[in-house]
RNA sequence: GGGCGUAUAGCUCAGCUGGUUAGAGCGCGUCCCUGAUAAGGACGAGGUCCCCGGUUCAAAUCCAGGUACGCCCA
C-alpha cells in the first residue's frame, strides 16, 4: 500500500516536513558519505558578508550552487560543500561605528583598537543563524558547521602564506596612488566602491588667474571645482593641440582656449585678440604660485606649463590646474614632466601644518575662505556653481576626496599573461563573459591595491624599521620564532606591539599599520579554507582548481577576479574550471529591489505561500542563470506550480489512488514492463528517455535554463496524453496484463521523473519518491544515482506516430468546433489522408485512439486527398537556392505560377521542365513544397502533411447514442458534486419527458450503468424539482430531473 | 566617454549552423471537454522580429552605423 495522497496538496507544509526528515536522518551527510571513494567534484563557495540577511540575489546564487552539486552527487561524484563567511572589512567596522556611535579613525583609536576589533568580532556572526535557516529552507544543502570564517587563525595564517608567496615573487610593492578616499572612514575605497555612491551635487566652480613669471601683466586662466586643491597647485596643464588665444583685458592680458572665449566674454567681437597659439607652444612657460606654502618647489620643477592629453574644452578654460597630489591625470602628467607632488592633508583630510593658514580644517570647508582670499588678492576671475555627479562614500555619504595615498599593491604586469592564459581555460556560462566582460577587464587590469588603513582585517605581515630593513612573515610559527612570543591570534591588536629584532643589530622592526582588503581574503579562499599549506596539502592539491563556482555578474571585478589573480600568481592555473554567472534580480516593476519602496515580497513569505521548489524552478528556468536581468514576479513563480508541480503531483495522486484501490504493489526493483503491448506505455517510456537525455546533456553543459524548462513538456506528455489516454486501463475491472503494464509503467515513470528532477525541485520529488519507492531502494531520492538515458527505450518511430496522432486529433477537434459538433456526439467517420506511406501506416496503428478521441465510429486512412484539398506549389528555397543563385527569383515565380494541371504533372512525373526568362530549368519534386488548401464547403482541415476530413452527417442512431453520453456526463458531474468516492455504486432515478432520451436510456442502459457505476437506472415520474438530491438538468433542449443515490456500503470491486 | 550585454505578441520568453505561413506560456475573447487534475483542449484577436544601411538568390538570424535599456569601467 502507498500512503494516501492529499489533493490539492499543501506544498509549503510538505516542504517543511521534508526538511525535518532530511535533518533527522542526515540525508545530506549520507549523500556525501555514500560517495566515499568516488571521484571528487570540487565546489568553492564565495563568502557573503553577514551584515544583513540574505536577499533574492543570494537565494538565486544559492539555488545554482545547490542544483549543480546535487546533480553531480547523483551522477556519482563526491561533492563537499562548505559555507564561508566574510568576516572582516569595512562593512563590519561601519556597523560597529554606528553601534558604538563613534566615527572616524581618531575616535576608534581613542576607543581602543583592541576593544573595537573585539566588538567587531562579536557582531560578525550575529545573522548567521538566520542565514542558515533561510538557506536551509530554500532546500540548499551546504555544510555550515565546517564552514570557513576569514577571521579564524588558520584562515588568516594561510592568507599570510599567500601574501608571502607574492612577496617572494617580488610582486608586492608600496606605492602612492590617487584613490578615492573617504575622510570619515579614513581609508581609500576601491573604485568599485566609489562607483556605488555617485550623487548629483553642486560644487563651486571658479576661474583663477596665474601670473606669468616673465610678464607680470600676462595671466593664464584656469578653472577648478575644488578650490581647496589650489594651495597644492604644482603646474598648469594645456592640451598640446588645443588652440589658445591671448586677449587684452584692460591693462592685463589673458591666455585661454579659443573655443572657451565666449564663456568669459559676452561680446567676442569687441575682444582684442593679440595672438593665437597651440598648447604645445605654451609649454614650458613659468608662472608665480598662488600661495606661498610650496613656493620653494619651483626649484624642483613646479609652477610651469606642461602638456596633457586629458585636457579638454568642454568646460573651464582649456587650462587645467594640476594638483598632482589630488588628481590621477594630474599625477600622471606631473610625473612625466618632473613636476613634484604635495599632499598636505592628514588622514581625516584636514590640512596639515604645511598649509598653516588652514591647518586642522577639513579641506572641503576651506573652499569659501580660499575663494574669499583669492578674490582679495585679485586672482579670482569668475565664480560659479556647477552641478555634477560626484562619488560619495556608500556607507556614510561623505564626498570622496581623490588624494594620494600610500598603499600596498600587487604588481599585475608580470602575471598578466598567466591570468589571461588561465582565463582561457575557464568555461564561462554565459560564454561571452570569458572574452567579453571578464577578458577585457583582465587585459586592462591595473595593479591591485590590497591594503586598507583600517583595523578589523588581516594585518599585512610586514615588519620594518626606519633603516628600511623589511621582513615578510609567512606563518604564525615564523612570527613566534622571530619574536619569541606565543601567538594565538594575529589580529592587529595582538601583533602590532610585537617587535622583530633587526637581523643586522639595528633598530627593531615594527609592523606596518595596514590590514589586507577583504577581497584579498576571499580570493585566497581555495587555500585558506583548507589551511593550506600548513594542513591538508595533498587534499588541497588534488582539489584545485574547483570544478564549479557560481556567483553574480557583479563578481567579475570581485571574487572571480581575485580568484584568478591569485590562482595564476601562485599556481599558474585557473582557480575554477566552470562558472555559472547569474544576472541581477530586479523588482517586478523593473526597478532595483528596494527595502524602502517595498517593491518585492519577502523571500520567506514566498517559501511559505508558493514553496521553495516553485521559486527554485522559476529561477533556474529563467534567463537570470545566463547572466541576464530578471524581473521577479510572484505570478511567474505560480506559473511553475501550474505548469509542472501541480500536474505532476496530480499524476502522482492519481497513481496512488488507483494503485491502492487495486492493491497493486511494485516489484522489489521496479522496472518498466519488458515489452509492453500498449503503445502508450512504450511511448511514455520513450518520452521519458528523451527528457533524461536532454536534461543530462544540458546539465553537463551548465545550461541550467534549458534543463529546468524541459520538465514542462514531459509533464504535459504524461498528464495530458499518457494518463488521460490510459485512465480506463487503470479503472477497468479486469486485472489483466495491460492493467499491470499500465501500473508498472506509470510507477516507473514517476520514480524516474523524481530522480531526474530531484536536483531542481528537491522537496516534491523527495515526497513522491519516498512514497513510491520499494524497500530495496535508497531511502531518499537524493541518494539515488541519476537516471541514465536509456537508448533502448527510445523509439523515434513511436514518437512520430504519437505526434501524428495528436495532430490528427487536434485537427479533428478543430473541425468539430467549426461545425459546433460537441465531442460527446458520436460521428460516423473521419478520413485521414497522408501522402507519406510511413505516416499512413503509423496512423492506421493508432486509429483506435483517434476514433476514441474524436468519438467517431470509423477511421479511414487514405492516400489520395485530391477531392478534399487543392494543391499548389512554391519553391523550396533551401534546395534550389544554392543551385540557382541569382536565377532563384525567376524559378520561384515560375513555380508559384504553376496551375492545377502543372502541379498534377509534376507530382505525377516527379519532375518537369520550366521556361525561365534566361533559359530552361529542370526541377524535381524535391525542389518544390506542396501546399494544400481545403476545398470550400468540405469539413476538412490540413496542415500540409496531413489532411483530416470529418463526416458531419448525423443519423438517428448517432443522435441517440449522443443522448446517452450526455446523460452519463450529467451523472458523473453529480457524483463529483456530491463528493462520492470514485468506487461508490449508485442508483439513478430519472424523470424525463423527451421520448428520444427515454429511448436512448433504454437502448444504452448497459453502457450508462457501466460508465457511472450505477446498479439501476430507473424512470420515476415522482421525482420533483426541489426533492432531496434531485438535480434538474437539460439535455438537448429538454428538461431532465435526476436523482442519483449513493448505495451505502456498496463499492465496486476492481 | 569606453567596454560588455539585451531589444521578437499586451506580459514573460523560445527561435540550432541564414531558407520564405516567426513559436510557447500567461493574459484577453468565443466555444468545447472532464470522475487524475488549484485542470485540459480548440479557435480568435494581437508582430514594420528596435531603426538605418550593407553582404546574399534569400536576413529575426551575418556585418557596419545608430537608438533605447541594464551592468561595469572612466
Amino acid at each position: 500500500m502507498f500512503r494516501n495522497v492529499k489533493t490539492p496538496s499543501n506544498l509549503p507544509m510538505m516542504e517543511r516536513e521534508i526538511l525535518k526528515y532530511w535533518g533527522e536522518n542526515e540525508i545530506f551527510k549520507k549523500s556525501i558519505d555514500n560517495r566515499e571513494n568516488a571521484e571528487d567534484f570540487i565546489f568553492f563557495d564565495g563568502p557573503p558578508f553577514a551584515t544583513g540577511l540574505p536577499h533574492y540575489g543570494h537565494l538565486l546564487a544559492g539555488t545554482i550552487k545547490d542544483v549543480i552539486p546535487r546533480y553531480q552527487t547523483m551522477r556519482g561524484k563526491r561533492v563537499d560543500r562548505v559555507f564561508g563567511w566574510d568576516c572582516h572589512g569595512l562593512p563590519v567596522e561601519y556597523e560597529m561605528e554606528k553601534t558604538l556611535e563613534i566615527s572616524g579613525k581618531k575616535q576608534i583609536e581613542e576607543y581602543g583598537i583592541g576593544n573595537f576589533n573585539e566588538a567587531c568580532r562579536s557582531i560578525v556572526l550575529r545573522y548567521t543563524d538566520e542565514w542558515e535557516r533561510i538557506v536551509t529552507r530554500m532546500g540548499r544543502w551546504v555544510d555550515f558547521k565546517c564552514g570557513y570564517r576569514t577571521m579564524d587563525l588558520d584562515y588568516m595564517e594561510s592568507i599570510w602564506w599567500v601574501f608571502k608567496q607574492l612577496w617572494d615573487q617580488g610582486l608586492v610593492y608600496e606605492g602612492n596612488r590617487i584613490l578615492p578616499y573617504c575622510p570619515r572612514c579614513s581609508t581609500p575605497l576601491s573604485n568599485f566602491e566609489a562607483n556605488q555612491g555617485y550623487m548629483e551635487v553642486a560644487d563651486p566652480a571658479i576661474t583663477v588667474r596665474f601670473r606669468d613669471v616673465e610678464n607680470p601683466n600676462l595671466f593664464y586662466l584656469a578653472w577648478t571645482t575644488t578650490p581647496w586643491t589650489l594651495p597644492s597647485n604644482m603646474a598648469l596643464t594645456v592640451g598640446p593641440d588645443i588652440r589658445y588665444v591671448r586677449v587684452r583685458d584692460g591693462a592685463n592680458e589673458y591666455i585661454l582656449a579659443e573655443s572657451r572665449l565666449a564663456t568669459y566674454y559676452s561680446d567676442t567681437d569687441a575682444i582684442d585678440v593679440l595672438g593665437v597659439m597651440t598648447g604645445a607652444e605654451l609649454t614650458g612657460a613659468k608662472y608665480q604660485p598662488l600661495f606661498p606654502y610650496f613656493a620653494n618647489l619651483a626649484e624642483q620643477g613646479a609652477f610651469k606649463i606642461i602638456p596633457g592629453n586629458h585636457v579638454n574644452t568642454e568646460d573651464g578654460t582649456g587650462i587645467v590646474h594640476a594638483a598632482p597630489g589630488f588628481g590621477e591625470d594630474d599625477a600622471a602628467v606631473a610625473k612625466e614632466h618632473n613636476v613634484p607632488a604635495v599632499c598636505p592633508i592628514d588622514a581625516e583630510c584636514k590640512f596639515t601644518s604645511e598649509v598653516p593658514d588652514y591647518a586642522g580644517r577639513y579641506v572641503k570647508e576651506t573652499d569659501k575662505d580660499i575663494i574669499r582670499r583669492l578674490k582679495e588678492e585679485e586672482a579670482l576671475i569668475h565664480r560659479g556653481v556647477v552641478k555634477h555627479n560626484y562619488p560619495h562614500c556608500w556607507r556614510d555619504d561623505a564626498p570622496l576626496i581623490y588624494r594620494e595615498v600610500s598603499t600596498w599593491f600587487v604588481n599585475i604586469a608580470p602575471i598578466k599573461e598567466k591570468m589571461i592564459a588561465a582565463n582561457k581555460q575557464i568555461n564561462w556560462m554565459p560564454s561571452h563573459i570569458r572574452d567579453g566582460r571578464f577578458g577585457k577587464w583582465l587585459e586592462n587590469a591595473r595593479d591591485w591595491s590590497i591594503s586598507r588603513s583600517r583595523y578589523w582585517g588581516n594585518p599585512l605581515p610586514v615588519w620594518r624599521n626606519e633603516a628600511g630593513e623589511t621582513i615578510c612573515v609567512g606563518s604564525v610559527k615564523e612570527l613566534e620564532n622571530l619574536t619569541g612570543k606565543q601567538i594565538s591570534d594575529i589580529h592587529k591588536h595582538f601583533i602590532d606591539d610585537l617587535e622583530v629584532p633587526s637581523p643586522t643589530g639595528g633598530e627593531p622592526l615594527r609592523r606596518i599599520p595596514e590590514v589586507l582588503d577583504c577581497w584579498f581574503e576571499s580570493g585566497s579562499m581555495p587555500y585558506a579554507q583548507k589551511h593550506y599549506p600548513f594542513e591538508n596539502q595533498s587534499e588541497f592539491e588534488s582539489n584545485f582548481p574547483a570544478d564549479f563556482i557560481a556567483e553574480g555578474l557583479d563578481q567579475t571585478r570581485g571574487w572571480f577576479y581575485t580568484l584568478v589573480v591569485l590562482g595564476a600568481a601562485l599556481f599558474d592555473k585557473p582557480a575554477f574550471s566552470n562558472v555559472v554567472v547569474n544576472g541581477l534580480i530586479l523588482a517586478e516593476d523593473g526597478q532595483k529591489m528596494s527595502k524602502r519602496k517595498k517593491n518585492y515580497p519577502d523571500p520567506v513569505d514566498v517559501f511559505e505561500s508558493l514553496g521553495a521548489d516553485a521559486l527554485r524552478l522559476f529561477f533556474l528556468g529563467s534567463p537570470v542563470v545566463r547572466g541576464e536581468d530578471l524581473k521577479f514576479s510572484e505570478d511567474a513563480v505560480k506559473e511553475e506550480l501550474r505548469g509542472v508541480l501541480i500536474p505532476v503531483w496530480n499524476a502522482y495522486s492519481f497513481f496512488v489512488t488507483y494503485a491502492n484501490l487495486d492493491g497493486w504493489t511494485p516489484a522489489e526493483n521496479p522496472t518498466p514492463p519488458e515489452k509492453p503491448t500498449n503503445s502508450l506505455d512504450r511511448w511514455i517510456l520513450s518520452s521519458l528517455s528523451q527528457m533524461i537525455g536532454e536534461i543530462t546533456e544540458n546539465m553537463d553543459a551548465y545550461n541550467l535554463q534549458k534543463a529546468a524548462n524541459r520538465f514542462e513538456k514531459f509533464v504535459d506528455d504524461l498528464t495530458n496524453w499518457y494518463i488521460r489516454r490510459s485512465r480506463r486501463r487503470f479503472w477497468k475491472s479486469q486485472n489483466d496484463a495491460d492493467k499491470k503494464d499500465a501500473y508498472a509503467t506509470l510507477h516507473f515513470v514517476l520514480i524516474r521523473f523524481c530522480q531526474t528532477a530531484a536536483p531542481f525541485i528537491p522537496f516534491i520529488t523527495e515526497e513522491m519518491y519516498r512514497n513510491l519507492k520499494t524497500e530495496k531502494m535508497p531511502e531518499s531520492v537524493h541518494l539515488c544515482d541519476y537516471p541514465a538515458c536509456d537508448d533502448a527505450c527510445r523509439d523515434e518511430t513511436l514518437e512520430r506516430q504519437m505526434e501524428l496522432t495528436m495532430e490528427t486529433v487536434s485537427m479533428g477537434r478543430h473541425l468539430r468546433a467549426q461545425r459546433s459538433l460537441r465531442v460527446r456526439q458520436p460521428l460516423s467517420r473521419v478520413l485521414v489522408v497522408a501522402s507519406n506511406p510511413d505516416d499512413r501506416r503509423l496512423l492506421e496503428g493508432t486509429s483506435e485512439i483517434i476514433a476514441e478521441e474524436l468519438n467517431v465510429k470509423k477511421v479511414d486512412v487514405n492516400e489520395d486527398d485530391s477531392e478534399l484539398v487543392t494543391l499548389s506549389v512554391k519553391a523550396n528555397f533551401k534546395s534550389l537556392g544554392p543551385k540557382l543563385g541569382k536565377r532563384m527569383k525567376f524559378a520561384a515565380a515560375a513555380i508559384s505560377a504553376l496551375d492545377g494541371s502543372g502541379v498534377e504533372a509534376l507530382t505525377r512525373d516527379g519532375r518537369m521542365s520550366l521556361q525561365l526568362p534566361d533559359g530552361e530549368l529542370d526541377i524535381s519534386l524535391d525542389d518544390v513544397i506542396l501546399q494544400r488548401d481545403e476545398r470550400p464547403g468540405m469539413c476538412v482541415a490540413t496542415n500540409n502533411h496531413l489532411t483530416v476530413a470529418l463526416d458531419a452527417n448525423l443519423t438517428d442512431a448517432l443522435k441517440k447514442e449522443g443522448l446517452a453520453r450526455e446523460l452519463v456526463s450529467r451523472v458523473q458531474n453529480i457524483r463529483k458534486d456530491f463528493a462520492f468516492e470514485v468506487s461508490d455504486r449508485i442508483d439513478i432515478f430519472y424523470n424525463a419527458h423527451d421520448t428520444a432520451l427515454r429511448n436512448s436510456i433504454e437502448e444504452f442502459g448497459d453502457y450508462i450503468r457501466n460508465e457511472t457505476l450505477a446498479i439501476d437506472i430507473v424512470s420515476n415520474d415522482a421525482i420533483e424539482v426541489g426533492g432531496e438530491g434531485v438535480v434538474e438538468t437539460e439535455i438537448n433542449g429538454s428538461s431532465v430531473l435526476l436523482n442519483v443515490r449513493n448505495i451505502e456500503g456498496v463499492k465496486t470491486v476492481l
